[in-house]
DNA sequence: CATGAATGAGCATTCATTCAT
DNA sequence: TATGAATGAATGCTCATTCAT
């Protein structure tokens, strides 16, 4: 029992030494060394455990994704639209500390997803499921009055709109504000009459 | 005047193939070898018009970025503001070859600048010049019945948008359909009563 | 029992494991991972019987001299010195698929005995007992007619010409066939007076 | 002109230093570390003339290759066949400190290009140079009175003898004696009638 | 006896950069 | 301006070996 855990929180470490580093550092200054530093563990057990770089990468990043959708899951959901839907982009942008390193993560993995099929695999998994969930909040916000291929491009909108305005806040220093992330979001609900009920 | 011209072509091939390599390979994959190989050069010239890479890369995007500036500069406006910004967000989304390079491009550097201040740097001054044109044609287009305020927030969730659509359609494989990108703009301009006066 | 003629066989298996590695890839190429893969054995067993890598090659080697010594024992002798020489010869060179294989691992540790004390001892031993039977022979095959010093250096002869032979077919690619390898042999044995009686 | 040189003697030194750890640890100690630190240059200048360590080791092959070749070649041969023989074997045999040394460095790649075909294309070339003039040499001692095929085995024959007796001369320690290794060239030169014409 | 996680030294190779020409 | 030899730090990765179970 204590072998499983210690081997499950060595792997864990690992991971959560990747992500520091994508966060502080960026994607392609993540070494191998670093992270076993980082992880305090050896670089041996490191790649014991993602036995290349490339695995070490994708592991990192499906962790992210993992916990991403976990906390969007646990979010309690109530019967306005509106509320659940600024909260579900409350959880995405870099509104505090902790989750400005994670959308430094996102981005940095997001663009190098580019390039790699392996992230591109774990970053569009992430997309589908958010755009699921998404496509039917605008389904059941908008009721019978709007088409399905409209719900699913109101979600591709949102989503778009959440990471370019993370995008945005991550490259750039205090050009765009706390405030103007969430009513830039405000404001694109409005104009898609998901409007505030009370 | 051949030397001097030859020495200008130089350069830019250098930063032709920075460009190239970065939309086809990441922006970590830039090595000086792979450049001087794709721009037919010696490392030594590349060099000497770059001492380092990191201004080599900077040189780079800032040539890009003059061109996307330079590109948007040169669109014809109309009385017409939405048909104006469907133009400006036509020549910023990936709808075709050349234009899915530079988003490529763009993306890679975008994110890159998230942890390097060269790149912040440029990133920033495009996004600025993007955003006060986009707020002059809010303020326009919207008379006296809006802030500046609320001008400002417009044109900062349109950019964010086209930068969001621009990575989910680089970083997935058709996931999202140029359709979609198109509409999806549209359905924010139409959110924000931007309608077609016709 | 089960248990004792498992270890055995375990314990051979990984010796077989090396010498096939050795004969396909090279001394160079055997690590203790490959030959668990070859062997079918986790690397904890082979480290098991044998504790270093040097005592795993240590030991195949010696398995391998074992075979060989053992096959030329077991080699029927009869009045006819010359055809008792061509058998030996003819168990020494590769003349067919098995030898040839075994000469591959001959080569191989032969020159590693040059940089190894451990290999040296085993290839030397083997060396040893091979010469003290030719010369053996060859004091029977001339009867009084030669001296101890004249046998053994004819011993040292063949044996020298046999391993060159080997040597040259290994090493390169049929630059030299069958029949000479054979051929060669006869005709030192000629010069030396051994002849056929019949 | 002292660029020239200095590339070629940085070259040579790098040649040089492969073929002397090779003589002393064997092939498969050769480190691109070691090699740079015993030629006195960096690592990186070791790559810019070998960019692989393949490439590494087929060079300084090859230029110990030639180093026998030219002094065979520069070897003055006189009427006298015998003599002209025990020259040549002479000349590849472990008979003194530096022939003891090139003997260690052609044993080492010989059994190395049994399973690199980047070696075994040096080591059948330098094979067929000697056997190519080893046959002349029987054809000229034997006049008209053997044939091609006769000539070109009892080259084989001479060749694989002196490589054998190196083999065991450089594998064992001092079982085989210097006045062995000449005496059995003379007693297969004896048996093949060639004899010293005096 | 057998296993496989953990270790870290060592490997070949790539790289940006310097400098003499 | 242009070249490419020289440099050595840094990288991802492999490996033999140790050890707890």
């Amino acid at each position: 029992m204590s072998e499983k855990s210690t081997a499950r929180s060595r792997r864990e470490a690992v991971s959560d030494a990747v992500l520091e580093i994508v966060a502080t550092h960026g994607l392609d200054q993540v070494t191998v060394r670093e992270v076993a530093t980082t992880a305090d563990v050896s670089i041996g057990t490191v790649q014991h455990h993602f036995p290349t770089k490339q695995q070490m990468l994708a592991g990192a990043y499906a962790e992210a994704s993992r916990r991403i959708r976990r906390r969007l899951q646990d979010l309690p959901l109530g019967p306005d639209s509106r509320r659940n839907m600024i909260h579900v982009a409350g959880q995405l942008l870099p509104l505090d500390a902790e989750r400005s390193t994670e959308a430094r993560v996102y981005v940095a993995f997001a663009a190098g997803a580019a390039t790699s099929p392996d992230l591109a695999e774990i970053q569009q998994s992430l997309l589908e499921e958010l755009h699921t969930a998404l496509t039917a909040a605008f389904t059941d916000a908008w009721g019978g009055a709007a088409t399905p291929a409209r719900c699913a491009l109101a979600a591709h909108t949102v989503i778009a709109l959440v990471d370019g305005l993370a995008l945005h806040s991550v490259t750039t220093n205090s050009w765009i504000t706390d405030r103007q992330l969430t009513d830039a979001v405000a404001m694109v609900l409005d104009g898609l009459h998901i409007a505030d009920p009370s």
